[in-house]
DNA sequence: CTGAAAGCGCTTACAG
DNA sequence: CTGAAAGCGCTTACAG
């Protein structure tokens, strides 16, 4: 590998000079550009990213921590991540922490030992915030607030909002027994959705029902077996999300009911999963795309010694699709 | 943030020595190391990770690259690859191409400007062949055999196995009226298995009927459609991978047939999708998570100056599930 | 066992 | 406009 001093020797000019022409960071006589181009051409001369990071004390990385695979909402995040951090000439490291606090805490350790320019962070433990006060860099939560301010900021979709948006669809398509599998209530997002929930409830005088599932495949079947025992005559359920929706799904299949003739159903993200199931998933739609790049574009505003948004909330849509249905 | 030299001020040692202290490279007298190790704790030092990259010649980093999202099997390999390279100390780096040619060369160009340790590569690009060969850090192609040997090694599964599993379970299932949604002949994937279907049909004199799909969802609907059209007797198909098995699946159920009784269905790569779906899908399972480990061992131990093998094959194994039934 | 020195490969004040 | 020098924060021969 070529060293600047290499490409300075053959070009005739100190390797200060080589730097200012790679960079653009000063004017250089004209003969001298072309020399340095030249020799940079004939050495195949690339710099060393390490030696730029250790002197600039920033290493262009943005760590990404999140839970795991199985949702494929961080997944979609992680893409939309990636691709911003690509596009604004930074590398995304990524880590699934399987929601294993430990492997948070030491990821994140290991970051702000590489120089990051900052953390993207998707947990479900709220006992990481100290971890993120002394870290030292800039920390973007994503999904979820914790209870330390001392994130850089966060990004989340309007939750209550579209706790209200499916629960108000499905009485629009004239579910009279309702259940709402609502996500675990020590999380920000399942409660704020589970307000918004209860506030059309209320404005309807429409009874609570209600079963807490985390958000996951394998809990999904179990929850939504329990709520056919508990609510046989239930008519319509809310998903804590897509993949819980899924589950519920096939449990419902299992047990003879149609969808969405017998039994409505809603879930929440908007992940492409929905789109592959028959009949395809009607769900409340978060955009993860644009939360990706946000939380991309918050660290690099801050490195640029921009202000930042402390708080970052998103709309939510309704996406009709096959297994509710309008009456 | 503290450095090396305040910690050795306060332990009243020299830098050197407190490098030897952590890193245990050399032995250092008790009451030295206590002190600093004592100081290290008060000043909270963390090891600048840059700066002996910069002088190690090496990041700890492994990157991988990857098309895309789209299909689970890539996400599950990076998991698998993320977790290996956690356990051994180092880094994943992500980036997805899109199959974007000159989104490979720049990521490939940069992790070898960052000084990666190595480059785990998926891609759907013979063309990459010149940039892995002049990158000068080692490559681990995943999944594909490309053109060139310059490549560190290659890791994959038996495809030729997968299809003739594929192809021999259908038959045992009583089909009578196969046909082979084969994936791009380009890829040596799709070819090594095309080969196995084959040696299959001509074993039991069976008509060769085959229609080529790109590993996609969205092309398998289009396929699936003509299909249908030009067989119409069909009732045994091989999908190219689990994804397409998805499309073929919503195409057919659309058409009013019954999986499995009228159409029997078989997959490849065993992702966590094929478990969702209802009824489960039957398929043809690759290693994944080893595929992954292995990956990052061979980088890791080529990185320790031991051997490496070129070749890497996995064997393949069938998953029963419900979209076929054994006669 | 231990420290002073050199070096990893860049970048950027500082002079001129 | 440009070069010599110092420095980013470590690690490791080299002496002693």
């Amino acid at each position: 590998m070529a060293s600047i001093r290499d490409v300075a020797r053959l070009a005739g000019v100190s390797p200060a000079t080589v730097s200012r022409v790679m960079n653009g960071t000063a004017n250089v006589d004209a003969e001298k550009t072309r020399k340095v181009l030249h020799a940079i051409e004939e050495t195949g001369f690339k710099p060393n990213e390490v030696a730029r990071a250790l002197y600039k004390k920033s290493s262009k990385i943005i760590g990404v921590i999140a839970p795991d695979i199985d949702n494929p909402y961080f997944t979609e995040l992680a893409k939309a991540i990636e691709g911003e951090t690509y596009k604004q000439g930074y590398r995304m490291t990524l880590c699934y922490s399987e929601n294993n606090l430990e492997k948070e805490r030491e990821s994140i350790r290991m970051l702000s030992r590489m120089n990051a320019d900052g953390i993207i962070l998707m947990t479900n433990n709220e006992e990481i915030e100290e971890e993120v006060e002394r870290c030292g860099i800039p920390v973007v939560v994503v999904d979820r607030r914790i209870h330390s301010d001392k994130e850089l900021a966060y990004v989340e979709a309007e939750h209550y909002e579209g706790g209200r948006i499916a629960a108000g669809h499905l009485i629009q398509c004239g579910c009279r027994n309702i259940v709402n599998i609502c996500g675990p209530q020590k999380y920000s997002s399942a409660r704020d959705r589970y307000q918004g929930y209860l506030d059309v409830c209320r404005h309807y005088q429409r009874e609570v029902q209600c079963m807490e599932c985390e958000y996951s495949f394998e809990e999904g079947l179990i929850v939504a077996e329990q709520l056919l025992k508990k609510y046989p005559g239930v008519d319509g359920i809310i998903a804590c999300n897509d993949v819980v929706a899924i589950s519920v799904y096939k449990v419902l299949l299992r047990h003879g009911y149609k969808i969405p003739e017998d039994i409505q159903l809603i879930g929440f993200d908007n992940v492409a999963l929905g789109r592959l199931m028959t009949p395809e998933l009607t769900t409340v739609e978060q955009p993860i795309v644009n939360m990706g790049k946000t939380s991309v574009r918050l660290i690099i505003d801050h490195a640029k010694g921009r202000p930042v948004q402390h708080e970052n909330r998103f709309p939510v849509t309704l996406i009709r699709r096959e297994t509710t249905v309008l009456k």
